[in-house]
DNA sequence: ATCGCACGC
DNA sequence: GCGTGCGAT
């Protein structure tokens, strides 16, 4: 669309008495839209340039206090600011409306302002009506629902190395891109709610998503403590075994190359070494060099696979987790502060970012050490609850499978059982073996795996892989009716659908190339499942961040990893944290089968877990 | 900016 | 199946 020349109302706001009649007419309106202008993108350590609110469509009015450019000497004070509109921001019957309000309700907080009455966040609500859009941003939002094109950030702060922070904009340039946001994210709303109630999905909305808002916001200002000592003792200790693993890795090659760079890397073993080629790159058909091939090639004679191995592993612990955590600790809080983003999961999974808490090693002994890095304060521990097999549960809820649910209400090892029954052994006799085989397969099935998949997973044959999925078929026939039912009711209606109804549509589910509709299909397979289990996780989080508040306990919920809650607490608190988590987990939703969570305590998480 | 790789659930 | 981030190119 053209830029429109519709007639806005868009003021510069510099008086208090100006500001003062503003929060008079605002509180008969009972609801507004702000965005906040600053000067950082982490919200922990934005300072506020401006703030513009609109109260009804095609007008708002910005305030600049934080401007250092053109324009910068009308300006309020910052504190005036915040002394004036705080009866309005902190008043929890006039309803906020926001894009991505999370971030400037941090920055509000961190300027002292409490935001009360979070309503609706238009950035949300586009999440839950459609997962699958890769940006919820507000220009596409504009684009797509009113055809609007609006004046991007882009042209406001320039790109790339001319770009400019925002303190240095023009303030008569900043009150239109910001009194434009305000505006229109209100009209924004109104596009948004009515497309939430059409597509049945205001209680996820509002009930769910809205709900979960202020519980990541309290998880992300609490932050968490690192031992930095700690990470720099490890990250010197691993800096001396990767420089004596690089010499022999040079001395096995007979030659010296970056082993960080799968290209060298590729060229070393493959035309220097002779080693046997296993596989190429998906996009540009190099050698691969990855752990399965790697693995494959440690019994062809060099050495250096092995230790290739061994230096990758370490190389990402000290590069990943030890040295960028140790950078992103907050100077004024001496915590990390992640972003948990509630928009960017095709399936309603939380993400994790900035740094990612959600990939912290645990497999490896060396890896699963970093998590002592991960401290409570003096007088605390952590509490961690993690919901056991909660996809697998899920699944065994949706099958309705009898098989499956009789496992999960005797509580027994399902990995055993579906060993036992696939392989036709008493349960007794299910080798370790057996278990790891058996236990892939049961994720096969909620990924949706087919054959070619799980025996390359396994390196198993193919035909091996086949008769394996064919038995569990036979044996769980909840299992490949509920497969069929997903795939036929994305057919039918052009999407799936979680227990609480969030949506993912899969437009290639009819696609006439049989790979891409394949794809689709496993979508189709393991969106609810692991859509519900986030559901699920979600709403035990709402439960718990309200029981803590009500009761008044101090103890406080960090991380979530999924399937796991992180808890920081004082030690005369931790008996009744532990009750309560539990209960509120266990007991979030009724399904066929009963839902079970294993809590730890400990001074660091790797304790803890 | 994109790719390959590796970490988590 | 679903993510994020690093280093190389």
């Amino acid at each position: 669309a053209e830029r429109s020349h519709e007639r806005v109302d868009y003021r510069l706001c510099s008086s208090q008495d100006e500001l003062r009649e503003l929060v008079q007419e605002i509180k008969k309106k009972g609801l507004i839209s702000f965005d906040t202008e600053t000067t950082s993108q982490d919200p922990l350590r934005a300072k506020l340039v401006g703030l513009s609110l609109c109260w009804e469509e095609k007008k708002a009015i910005y305030v600049p206090v934080g401007h250092t450019g053109p324009g910068a000497s009308t300006q309020l004070e910052l504190k005036d600011l915040l002394d004036i509109l705080s009866a309005v921001l902190e008043d929890k019957d006039i309803k906020k409306v926001g894009q991505n309000i999370k971030y400037d309700s941090e920055v509000l907080w961190n300027h002292g302002v409490r935001i009360r009455g979070i309503h609706f966040d238009t950035m949300i609500a586009s999440y839950v009506i459609n997962p699958a859009l890769r940006q919820h941003n507000l220009e596409v939002l504009a684009q797509q629902y009113l055809n609007h094109k609006m004046i991007t950030y882009r042209e406001v702060t320039g790109r790339g190395k001319g770009s400019i922070n925002f303190s240095k904009v023009a303030v008569e340039k900043a009150k239109d891109y910001s009194c434009e946001d305000a505006d229109i994210t209100l009209r924004l709303m109104r596009v948004l709610e009515a497309r939430l109630k059409e597509e049945g999905n205001e209680a996820l909305f509002y009930d769910l998503e809205m709900r979960l808002l202020p519980v990541l916001m309290d998880m992300e200002l609490a932050g968490i403590k690192i031992d930095t000592e700690f990470f720099k003792r490890m990250s010197n200790e691993l800096n001396a075994q990767l420089l004596a693993l690089e010499e022999e890795i040079f001395k096995e090659a007979g030659t010296e190359f970056n082993i960080n760079s799968p290209q060298q890397l590729g060229w070393v073993l493959f035309e220097k070494l002779k080693l046997p080629v296993q596989r190429k790159t998906l996009k540009t058909r190099r050698y691969s060099t990855d752990l399965r091939t790697l693995k494959k090639l440690v019994s062809c004679g060099s050495k250096v696979p092995q230790l290739v191995l061994k230096y990758r592993s370490l190389a990402k612990i000290r590069s990943t987790y030890l040295d960028a955590l140790v950078k992103l600790v907050n100077p004024k809080t001496g915590r990390i502060h992640t972003s948990f983003n509630q928009t960017v999961t095709a399936t309603g999974r939380l993400s994790s970012s900035n740094p990612n808490l959600q990939n912290i090693p645990i497999r490896t002994r060396e890896g699963r050490a970093i998590r002592k890095g991960f401290v409570a304060e003096e007088g605390c521990v952590f509490l961690s609850a993690d919901y056991s097999q909660i996809e697998l549960r899920v699944f065994a809820h949706y099958s309705g499978d009898k098989s499956l649910i009789e496992a999960f209400e005797r509580g027994e090892d399902i990995h055993r059982r579906t060993a036992a029954e696939i392989m036709g052994v008493n349960p007794e006799d299910v080798t370790p073996e057996m278990r790891r085989v058996a236990k892939a397969i049961n994720f096969g099935i909620i990924y949706g795996m087919g054959p070619q998949k799980l025996s390359e997973e396994l390196g198993i044959d193919l035909s091996t892989a086949k008769s394996y999925i064919n038995r569990y078929f036979e044996r769980y026939e909840g299992v490949k009716k509920y497969r069929e039912k997903m795939i036929q009711m994305a057919r039918d209606k052009g999407y799936v659908t979680t227990l609480f109804n969030r949506k993912r549509h899969l437009p290639e589910i009819n696609h006439s190339k049989h790979v891409i509709r394949a794809e689709a299909e496993r979508m189709a397979i393991n969106t609810p499942i692991q859509g519900t289990a986030a559901d699920l996780i979600k709403k035990a989080m709402i439960k718990i961040h309200e029981t803590l508040n009500r009761e008044r306990l101090g103890a406080e919920m960090l991380l979530q990893v999924h399937d796991e809650l992180l808890f920081e607490v004082c030690k005369e608190e931790v008996e009744e944290l532990k009750e309560i988590v539990k209960r509120e987990m266990e007991g979030v939703y009724k399904l066929r089968v009963p839902l079970k969570v294993d809590v730890g305590i400990g001074k660091n998480w790797e304790e803890a877990h």
